[in-house]
DNA sequence: TTCATTTCTTACCATACATCAATGCACGAT
DNA sequence: ATCGTGCATTGATGTATGGTAAGAAATGAA
């Protein structure tokens, strides 16, 4: 429960100094979520953000077909949140859930308007974040136009460094937009071809 | 040359009073662009956010094969501009140019700053603004990730009704992630579909 | 107009990935 | 340990989309 991670990002990413902190209307604290457990669901209206102390989430849509489509993955120190929905109040399109144990910070909408409020730096890093968040949502649909099964999963690789032993392989597929046999046979050529 | 709708996003997009629009550092006018002619090229920073007035842009990459990948299109009152290279002072990914004879108002850093200084409605419609476009990329990426080409172009035809006569169908093509030939069977079989 | 170039369509075959089904393996519950 | 359940692998086959090539139609230039 020290928050480590979370202070972290506080003073690093958020900019905010600890006279910044002294100023918000409550300090926040840590949530436990269980392996599996949902933290938002479809249809809800969310207007927190989740930072990730410890753990992992997961993003996702389930399509007509009741196919599990995975948006992105949300390790330690990552933020996740269904913008579309917080900001225009709308049910949202997004499940949020826990792929392990983990311990999640929930910032509500008080908290990020007083911090926007208190701190031109927090602002700016915030709107530098979301600008971060396009370029990489950019970079995704890219890849799907015009990748490959496996570069994209040579993509995810590299996007997310030490997910691959932690995540399930049926949710790396779905993320890639393949299905878990296709992975299987994907990583099957790759290991064939490193032996050469 | 009246920039209309130009003024009418200043007013009910933007947030921006005519009091606002008086401290400004200056008033943006508009440029002209031929049909096909770049507004930015790959590699460059572009710190600029640009305005449709009049007719067609549309933003694309181009990957190692040196196929187009077209992000999306920015018909009338739409805004494009390469938000990663912007905010992160990279080269960008992104060419943009015109697929009409179009009339473009240039927003630059200074402009963009400015009004974020003077209004907090601004800073706050700008913040919405992104958060929109992240709403339509993750759209989009679900889309990819489990729909057909059929179902694609249904889609594209959604998000830009009257386009699909103003954009060649190799563009359309390239916007869905598939091969022009593709796209022409996709649309014959809708046809037939239509005459049942 | 006429000619040249680009875009669209169609046909045929190739390929990547999906689907279905069977098997094996790991792990938690009992 | 044993069973059950979910996950990963593998093979056989199906399907959507790609690639190539040719001709038709549209567009633009002289």
């Amino acid at each position: 429960m020290s928050l480590n991670n979370f202070k972290i990002y506080l003073n690093d990413k958020a900019g905010l100094t600890d006279n910044d902190l002294q100023q918000l209307p409550y300090i926040p604290k840590s949530k436990q979520f269980k392996k599996g457990q949902p933290i938002i669901g479809m249809g809800q209206v969310c207007k927190d953000i989740f930072f990730v102390e410890k753990g992992l989430l997961r993003q996702f849509s389930i399509d007509d077909q009741g196919k599990e489509n995975i948006i992105h993955f949300a390790p330690e120190s990552w933020i996740v949140s269904d913008r579309s929905s917080s900001y225009f109040n709308q049910s949202g399109d997004y499940f949020i859930d826990a792929i392990e144990d983990s311990e999640v910070v929930v910032l509500d909408e008080r908290f990020i308007n007083a911090a926007s409020e208190i701190s031109k730096i927090y602002r700016e890093n915030n709107h530098r974040a979301l600008h971060n968040h396009v370029r990489n949502l950019q970079k995704r649909i890219n890849l799907l136009l015009s990748a490959t099964a496996e570069q994209r999963y040579l993509e995810f690789l590299k996007v997310y460094p030490n997910l691959s032993l932690r995540v399930p392989q049926w949710m790396i597929a779905s993320y890639l937009g393949i299905t878990p046999e296709s992975l299987s046979r994907v990583r099957k050529e790759l290991a064939k071809k490193h032996f050469k």
